[in-house]
DNA sequence: TGCCGGAAGTTGTCCGGACATATTGCGGAG
DNA sequence: CTCCGCAATATGTCCGGACAACTTCCGGCA
C-alpha cells in the first residue's frame, strides 16, 4: 500500500535531495513561506524603509533552503511592491509608502483592499443579459446569469466607496444562498465552497457620469463623474465564474497600482 | 588586457557548462528571446487561440536550452495574458481577445500602448509644484520641474484620447530639447538619452469631473467624466524621473488588465 | 589630493537533475 | 458497458553548482 505525502523521510541523507527545515505538513510551497516571512518582517518594522535587505546567500542559509526558493520569495515580494533589487548592489525594502492606498494589481492585493471594507448585498434571482451588456462583458447575449446587487463600504453604515452588481454563473446557484455578507469576497467563497480556483482576473476601468440609483446610493450628485470597474473572474479552464461591476465616487476613491521591470 | 564578452568560447566542452544555441551578441538573456519567438508564433497564427502550446520539454529541445529558460519564457507569456497554464495538463494558448483593447498591466504593455498613438507637445519651461499637486504626486513641496503638455491622439490630427501634463526632473533638463513628438513615449527617450532604466511605474487612477481647458482640446462637454491617470516614473534607485497626468474622455477610453494566479 | 584598477560582494542568467502533484487516457475487472 | 486504478505525461517545486555582470570599496599610483 502506498501513502501519499509531501515528503518522505529516509534514514540515509542523499545530498542534493529536497528536505524541508521542518516537515512540511503545511501545502504552501516553501517559497510562500520564505515570503510571507519577510512580508511579516517588513511589515512588523524589523525591515525599515530603505533598509537592505539580507543577501540571498544569507537568506538560504537562515531558512535552510536554497537560492532557487529564495529567488522565487523574493520575486513575489518585488511583484507585490515591496523591495527593489538591484545587479551587484542588493536588496533594498521600499514599500512607495504603499499601505495608505489601495493597491491592486494582483489577485492577492486584490484580497487585501477586499479586507478592508465590508460589501452588504442582497439576492435578486436569475437574468438574461442584453446585448450591450453582454458585448460590454464579452459573454453570449441572452446567457444567463444569477444578479446580485450590493453596497461596500469602509465601516458598516459608513459611506460607500462602492455600489456593485454581481452575476455569476448559473452553474453555482446552489451555493449563492451561502454566500454571507462581510469582508471577504464573494468569488472567494463560491471558490472554496464549489472548491474550485480563481485563475485569472480581467478588469476594465473607465470614467462614467452617474445614474440616478449610483448617485442615491453612493451619496453623490447625479451624473458626478464615478469610476466604474467591471471584473470577469475565470477558473483554470477559462470559464467565467463571476462578473461584477463596481462604480466608487470619483472624489472618494483612488485606484493605485505599481509596474517594475525585471 | 581583458576584453569583456558575453561569452567565452573554449576549447573543451564542459558538460552543463551555459553555452548559447548561437552566439549572443544581442544583449538580451536566452529567455527573451524564446518568450519573443513564441510570441511571434502566436501573433502570427502559428498557435491560435486555444491551441496547446509545445510542451516545456519539446522546447527545451527545440531551443536548446534548459528547462529553467522555457519556464521563464514561459513565465513573461503568462504575466503579458497570452497564455494559460495548468498542471498536468499544459500550456494553452488564451489571450482573452487582447489585442482589441488596450492593455497595461506592466511596462511593455504601456509601450504598446504608446505606439498605437501619436504625442504632440509643447515645453513650458521650469515650475514649482504647490502643495496640493506635490501631495498627489508625494513629492516635496515646492519642488522644481520641468512643465511640458500635449495631445494624444490615435491618428495625427484625429480625436484626442488624452490630454497630458508632464513633468520632468530638472537634471534632465538638457535633453528636454532633445524630446521628440511621435509614438516613442517621452521616458523612453529620456532613459535612452541620459542612460538609465526605468525600474518602476506608479499609477493612480480616478474618475474626475473635465475643467474647461481639459474639455476643450477632448471635444467633450464640461464637467463631463474623465479618467485621470497619474503615473510617477522611478529608476533604479528610486529617483522621481517624470511625472505624467493624462485624463481621458470617458466615452473613449477603456483601461483594460488581467492578473493571473500563479 | 585625485584617479584608476582590481578585489570582494551581490544579483542575474543558465544548466542538469530529482521528485511532487495534477491530468488524461487506457486497459482490466466487474 | 461502466467504473476503478494504474501508467504515461505535463507542469510545479526544489536542489546544487557555475559563470556573468554590476556595485562598492579600498589601496596603489601619479
Amino acid at each position: 500500500m502506498i501513502i501519499k505525502r509531501n515528503y518522505v523521510i529516509s534514514d540515509t541523507q542523499i545530498p542534493g535531495k529536497q528536505m524541508p527545515h521542518r516537515p512540511n505538513d503545511a501545502t504552501s510551497p516553501r517559497y510562500v513561506q520564505v515570503a510571507d516571512e519577510l512580508r511579516a518582517a517588513i511589515s512588523n518594522g524589523q525591515f525599515g524603509e530603505g533598509d537592505q535587505l539580507p543577501t540571498e546567500s544569507m537568506l538560504c542559509d537562515r531558512h535552510g533552503v536554497s537560492r532557487f526558493t529564495v529567488r522565487e520569495a523574493l520575486r513575489r515580494l518585488q511583484a507585490e511592491g515591496l523591495i527593489r533589487r538591484r545587479r551587484g548592489s542588493g536588496t533594498i525594502v521600499d514599500t512607495g509608502g504603499q499601505v495608505l492606498r489601495q493597491p491592486l494589481s494582483d489577485i492577492g492585493e486584490l484580497l487585501q483592499y477586499a479586507a478592508g471594507s465590508e460589501f452588504l448585498f442582497s439576492v435578486h434571482g436569475i437574468v438574461s443579459l442584453g446585448e450591450t451588456s453582454a458585448a460590454e462583458f464579452r459573454v453570449p447575449s441572452g446567457s444567463r446569469w444569477v444578479h446580485l446587487s450590493g453596497i461596500r463600504s469602509i465601516s458598516p453604515g459608513g459611506p460607500a466607496v462602492a455600489v456593485s452588481d454581481v452575476f455569476i454563473n448559473p452553474v453555482l446557484e446552489c451555493y449563492v444562498a451561502g454566500l454571507r455578507p462581510g469582508r471577504q469576497t464573494l468569488f472567494e467563497q463560491l471558490a472554496a465552497a464549489a472548491g474550485f480556483r480563481i485563475a485569472r482576473v480581467e478588469q476594465d476601468i473607465r470614467a462614467v457620469a452617474a445614474g440616478g440609483r449610483e448617485a442615491a446610493a453612493l451619496g453623490v450628485a447625479r451624473r458626478a463623474p464615478v469610476l466604474r470597474i467591471v471584473r470577469v473572474y475565470r477558473d483554470d479552464d477559462g470559464r467565467i465564474v463571476e462578473i461584477s461591476v463596481s462604480s466608487h465616487p470619483g472624489d472618494r476613491f483612488t485606484y493605485s497600482m505599481h509596474s517594475d521591470q525585471a
